[in-house]
DNA sequence: ATTTGTACTTGTAATATGCAAGTGCTATTG
DNA sequence: CAATAGCACTTGCATATTACAAGTACAAAT
C-alpha cells in the first residue's frame, strides 16, 4: 500500500486521497445502509477481494472514520463502527446515491436499493445519521 | 481502459464505476470552482499527466456528463462544458469539499482553496450552478 | 518555412488490483 | 480433548492501471 500521500492542500484532493477509489465508499454504503459491521459481511454485493478489504479498512481506521472492537456478542469477531468523522461522510454517500439514481439508467434503486433518498433528503439523511450515532458510539449492540 | 462496467446495480456502485477515482472528481472540482474548460487548464495544482486525463475526459464525455466543442474564441482549442448530468454532480463536489475541510487537519480551506460552502450551502451550490449552467451550455463564453 | 500552442498518444517502469489459497486464532462439537 | 468450523485476515502471483517522459499531429502565428 504505498500511496502519495498529500497531492495539493485542497479538502477535495485531500478527501479523495483517503476515500477517492473504487471501494472505499461501497463499504460505507454497507455500514450506512446496510448496517453491515463485520468483515465477512463487507465483503457482499459487488464481491470486494478479501485484501482489498483489509486494506481498506486499515485505511479507514488510521485515518479514524472507522473504529474497531471487539464483538460483545461473539467474542471471535470484530465490530466496525464508524466514528463521528465517518457519520459525516453520510451526506456524501446520499448525495452520490441521489446522482446515480436520478442519472444512470437501468440502475436499481426502485429495487433492491430502493430508497427514500430523492423524496426527502434532509430526513433521511437525519434518520440514518441518528440511527447510527446511537448504535455505533456504544458497545451494546442489538443486531444479533 | 480494460474496466468493469458493473458491478452491481447499486446507484452509488454505479456512480463509482464511473467517478469513484483519485481524479476524475478533482477534474470536475477544476470545471466548478477554478472554470478551467481547455485540456492544458485541467493539468494544473495537481499535476495529473495527460494520459489519465485524455482517458478522463474520455470517459466523462462518453457518460454524458461533459460535452467537448471547439472554442470558438481559439479555434485550435477545445472548450468542454458541463452537461446538465455533469451540473447534477456538483453538491457531491461540494459536500466532499465541506467533509475535507471540516475533517482533515492541514487543509487549506481557509487559503487558496478557501470558500464559503460552510456557511452558507445551499446559497453557495445555487450560485455555482447558475454560473455554470448560463456560461456552460452555450457556446458564447466570456473567459479570455 | 519555421516556430508556437494545443491536444493529445505512446512506451515503459512502477504500483495497485483481483483471484485463489493459506494462516492463525477462537469457539464449538463429538 | 482432538477435530471441525467460523472469522479475520495474509500471501503469492497474474493482470490491470497509473506515472513519468517523450513524441506526434495539426492549426495558427511569425
Amino acid at each position: 500500500m504505498k500511496r502519495i500521500e498529500r497531492r495539493s492542500d485542497c479538502p477535495i484532493s485531500l478527501s479523495l486521497d483517503i476515500f477517492g477509489d473504487k471501494w472505499t465508499l461501497l463499504i460505507l454504503r454497507d455500514f450506512i445502509f446496510f448496517d453491515n459491521r463485520h468483515f465477512n459481511e463487507l465483503v457482499t454485493i459487488e464481491k470486494i477481494s478479501t485484501n482489498i478489504l483489509a486494506d481498506r479498512l486499515k485505511r479507514l481506521l488510521n485515518n479514524d472514520i472507522l473504529k474497531k472492537e471487539i464483538d460483545v456478542y461473539n467474542k471471535s469477531s470484530y465490530l466496525y463502527s464508524l466514528t463521528e468523522k465517518g457519520i459525516e461522510i453520510i451526506p456524501i454517500v446520499i448525495e452520490i446515491y441521489k446522482w446515480g439514481a436520478n442519472n444512470i439508467e437501468g440502475n436499481n434503486a426502485n429495487g433492491k436499493f430502493k430508497s427514500e433518498v430523492n423524496s426527502n433528503f434532509s430526513k433521511v439523511t437525519a434518520e440514518i445519521v441518528d440511527r447510527i450515532k446511537t448504535t455505533h458510539n456504544t458497545v451494546s449492540y442489538e443486531k444479533h
